[in-house]
RNA sequence: GCGGGCGUCGCCAAGUGGUUAAGGCAGCGGCUUGUGGCGCCGCUAUUCGGGGGUUCGAAUCCCCUCGCUCGCCCCA
C-alpha cells in the first residue's frame, strides 16, 4: 500500500464525531467550574522515572505498556500513560501545595502500547480530577460525586459504582504477608499469571479473571479482615457520605487498582452498555504519592475517565449534537462580484456571524444547491449587476420558493447587510 | 504478547475460477453564468489491502505479509 496511514491505535477524530467530544468536554468543564476545580495542563512527555516511581515498576502499565525512548540528549523519556503522576509532579515543582490544598482537573491524550480493541486505543483520552491536600473521607465522597453527577448529566446509562477499601499502608503490609503465605501454600492450584504475581504484586491476584483461581480465592484471607479500626471507620464514613447523596454503590472486595499508589478508597464506575472494557471511570485515594515523588506529606484523592468509552456510550443515545448553525452563505459569480464577496463575508464575520463563502465560481444553480445543503439561514447573492451597483441580494433560504419575486428576498446596499442581519431580519435562535 | 472474524471506489455493497468488476449514497460536471431542496444525462476501481504461487484464465484457490476488528491480558 503506497498511501500513508496513522499508526496502529492512533486514531483521527473527524469533524462529525468530534461534535460529541466537544459536547462532553463542555459539560465536564461546566461540572468542574461548579465544583471549584481548576484546570492544569502538563506535558505529554515526562522523564521515565516519574512513572516508574509514581505508578510502580511492577505494574503492567510501567512494565510493558509505556512508550519510552531516548531523546537526543540521551534522556529516557516517556509519553504519559496516565495523568496523576504528572499533575502531582507539577504541583510539587511549582510549590502549589504550600499555597494550600489544590482542586485540579486535567484532560488530554495518554499513551499505552496495548492491543487496540473496543474502547481501547494506544493514544486515548482521559479527563481526571485530583484533590491534593484533602484527607477527610468527605473528599473521597465529593470526588466520586463529581464523577457520578457528570456521567448522570451526560445521560450515560447502566451505571454502577463499585467501591472497595485497600486500607492503610500498614493494613496492606500486614495483609500482604497473610496473603502471600496463603498463596504460597496453594501455589500449585493457581494459574501461571497469578503464580508470578505472588512475588511482584500479590494483591492483584485477587482480581484475577481466571475462574479456577477465583473460586479458590473464596477461601483466601480477606483484606477486610486485616483492616485496622481506623480504616474501617474511614470506609464506613465514605459509604455513609455516598448514601447521604443517594449514590448507589456495590461493595467489591476484589476491586484492586492496578496502579501502586492507591490506598484506602478505591472505586470504579462501570457501564453495562460497554463491551469488555466496561470501566468508564476509575480512581481512589493515594495519600503516599506526593511524598513518594519528593513533595510534602499530602493526602489526595482522584479519578480518571476514559473519553473513548464515554463517547461510545453517548453515541448510543438517540439525541446527537448538531453541527453549529450557519448564518449566511455568500454566493457570487463574475469577476467584480467575486472580488466583492470576500470583503463582505469578512465584514459579517467580524460582526460575529457564521459565514461560508462559496469560492467555487460555479454556476448560480450549483452555488444555490450548496447554500441549501450548508444549512445556512440566509444567502447573500452577488452578481455583476449587484457588484456594479454596490448592492447585494439577501435571500431567506427557509422560503421554499423558486420564484425570484417571492417574499424573503430583498436588494440592499452591501454596507447595510451586516446591520440588517444583526438587528433586523435574523431571528435570535 | 496470545486467540477468533474480516479486508472489492470516500461510505455501503453485488460478485465465490471464465475475463468490459453490478448497484446505491456521497462527490464532480452538464441540462441551467442569474436563482435552491426535485428530475434527467455524464464522470469518478486497467482493478479487488500488498507480495508471491497454482491455472489457458484469479477479486474468486494456495502461501506469506500488512491492516482493521472483537476477545484474552491490562486499564480509563
Amino acid at each position: 500500500m503506497a498511501s500513508l496511514q496513522s499508526l496502529r491505535g492512533m486514531v483521527d477524530l473527524l469533524p462529525e464525531p468530534l461534535l460529541l467530544w466537544q459536547h462532553l468536554e463542555a459539560r465536564a468543564r461546566e461540572h468542574f467550574r461548579r465544583a471549584a476545580i481548576q484546570e492544569i495542563r502538563t506535558p505529554l512527555l515526562e522523564v521515565t522515572e516519574l512513572f516508574a516511581r509514581g505508578i510502580g515498576e511492577a505494574t503492567d502499565v510501567v512494565g510493558k505498556e509505556m512508550y519510552t525512548f531516548l531523546d537526543r540528549g540521551e534522556r529516557s523519556c516517556t509519553l504519559r500513560p496516565e495523568g496523576t503522576a504528572s499533575v502531582v509532579r507539577a504541583a510539587i515543582q511549582h510549590g502549589l501545595l504550600s499555597q494550600g490544598p489544590q482542586r485540579l482537573w486535567y484532560g488530554g491524550p495518554m499513551f499505552r502500547y496495548e492491543r487496540p480493541q473496543a474502547g481501547r486505543q494506544r493514544q486515548f483520552h482521559q479527563i481526571g480530577v485530583e484533590l491534593l491536600g484533602f484527607g477527610d473521607a468527605r473528599s473521597d465522597v465529593e470526588a466520586i460525586a463529581v464523577a457520578w453527577d457528570l456521567l448522570a448529566d451526560l445521560g450515560v446509562g447502566g451505571l454502577a459504582l463499585e467501591l472497595n477499601t485497600l486500607g492503610s499502608p500498614e493494613d496492606r503490609g500486614l495483609y500482604r504477608e497473610q496473603l502471600v503465605a496463603w498463596l504460597e501454600a496453594h501455589r500449585d492450584q493457581l494459574d501461571p499469571d497469578s503464580q508470578a504475581r505472588i512475588t511482584t504484586n500479590p494483591l492483584r491476584v485477587l482480581d484475577s479473571k481466571n475462574p479456577g483461581t477465583q473460586s479458590l480465592l473464596a477461601n483466601a484471607p480477606a483484606l477486610a479482615e486485616a483492616l485496622s479500626m481506623e480504616s474501617r471507620d474511614r470506609f464506613a464514613r465514605v459509604q455513609e457520605g455516598l448514601a447521604a447523596l443517594e449514590i448507589p454503590l456495590q461493595l467489591n472486595p476484589r476491586l484492586v487498582r492496578g496502579l501502586d499508589y492507591y490506598g484506602h478508597t478505591a472505586f470504579e464506575i462501570t457501564s453495562s452498555q460497554l463491551g469488555a472494557q466496561a470501566t468508564v471511570c476509575g480512581g481512589g485515594r493515594y495519600d503516599g504519592l506526593v511524598q513518594q515523588l519528593g513533595g510534602p506529606p499530602t493526602p489526595a484523592v482522584g479519578w480518571a475517565m476514559g473519553l473513548e468509552r464515554l463517547v461510545l456510550l453517548l453515541g448510543q443515545r438517540e439525541q446527537q449534537p448538531a453541527v453549529p448553525a450557519l448564518d449566511l452563505y455568500v454566493i457570487s459569480r463574475g469577476e467584480r462580484a467575486e472580488a466583492a464577496a470576500l470583503p463582505l463575508a469578512r465584514l459579517c464575520r467580524q460582526a460575529g456571524l457564521a459565514v461560508e463563502l462559496d469560492a467555487s465560481g460555479a454556476a448560480f444553480g450549483k452555488q444555490f444547491k450548496r447554500a441549501d445543503r450548508s444549512g445556512a439561514r440566509w444567502a447573500a447573492v452577488i452578481g455583476d449587476a449587484e457588484a456594479a451597483a454596490g448592492m447585494v441580494q439577501l435571500k431567506d433560504l427557509r422560503q421554499g420558493s423558486r420564484s425570484a419575486a417571492e417574499a424573503g428576498e430583498r436588494l440592499l446596499p452591501m454596507a447595510e447587510l451586516v446591520t440588517e442581519l444583526i438587528n433586523g431580519t435574523v431571528p435570535v435562535p
